[in-house]
DNA sequence: TATTGTTATACTCTATAACTATA
DNA sequence: TATAGTTATAGAGTATAACAATA
């Protein structure tokens, strides 16, 4: 009996306190959820970031709010959304219009290109979230996001 | 009755679908969680990531251990490692070493100064675990804990 | 004066490709 | 040949500061 030889394998290292640290786990899940939905849109041929579909998703149920108020509903500075609309524009998926009642902001919307290439992407995210809520009831899912939630609200914003 | 004329102020945008997510519900949850986190080491007058956390306490509970050996455990690629390795021990907190046994491996050790630093800093962080985890009984955490492994599992890596 | 969007700049995280030293 | 670490390079995400247009 006993085991075969062994190769000296990866000797799994020790990872002390970390694995019961919510924080470590926490940002484990979050890495391999990102890493899930990238393969899932690569798979599909279809490139975008979760960042990416959220802002879509904001603009879509939302047209004409003006980019401050987008950054400030994303929660980064209104200079980081810049380059993030650029691209989005050079792809054709949303538009910068004059606002027609203040001339310092741009009501943003989606094209229809826009529209119809975030019904696809809806339909990727669907698949995505079946994937990596697979190992967990539809109980277990609802629990997971009321906890989350605790979290996200006992957490100080700098 | 009817509630007094209120100002425009924000006027909370429709997020669709988002909400029902688990991937954004998720990602919510770590920006906060991470924002706490670099909170309670500013106030503190500390400076680190969570990154950097889980890396010092991989190279304690590890002395010795190669680059790639810590680039796998970290789930980066080993050219990613090398500036982050070169500002912590810019800072004096861990040194390379030359590996008696393989000349190509460097072996990693925290220093003296990196050991006591690590101390203070897992004290911080235990600050921080309370925080996030206030409004969660000691059941829901581990629930929770549990919950996020089982997505982790579940999710597809690339 | 204050706000919006933009630009310039800088830092970090991430990766790929190519190079050097060593095995 | 193959592996470990480094460098060069590039892209994305983040921020601050300063500027022009508009309110």
């Amino acid at each position: 009996m006993g085991r075969p030889p062994a190769k000296p394998t990866s000797p799994k290292l020790d990872r002390g306190v970390l694995p019961t640290l919510l924080g470590y786990v926490l940002r484990r899940a979050q890495s391999a959820v990102f890493a899930d939905f990238a393969a899932t849109f690569q798979t599909a041929g279809a490139a975008l970031t979760p960042g990416e579909f959220g802002l879509l998703v904001l603009v879509a149920r939302n047209t004409g709010l003006s980019q401050m108020a987008l950054a400030r509903a994303l929660g980064i500075d209104r200079s980081t959304l810049v380059p993030i609309l650029d691209r989005l524009q050079a792809r054709g998926l949303l538009v910068r219009r004059r606002s027609p009642t203040d001339g310092r902001t741009h009501a943003l919307a989606l094209t229809p290109s826009g529209d119809k290439a975030l019904v696809r992407f809806t339909g990727l995210v669907r698949a995505h979230e079946r994937r990596i809520g697979s190992r967990l009831s539809t109980a277990e899912t609802r629990t997971l996001i009321g906890l989350l939630e605790k979290v996200r609200s006992g957490a100080r914003s700098l």
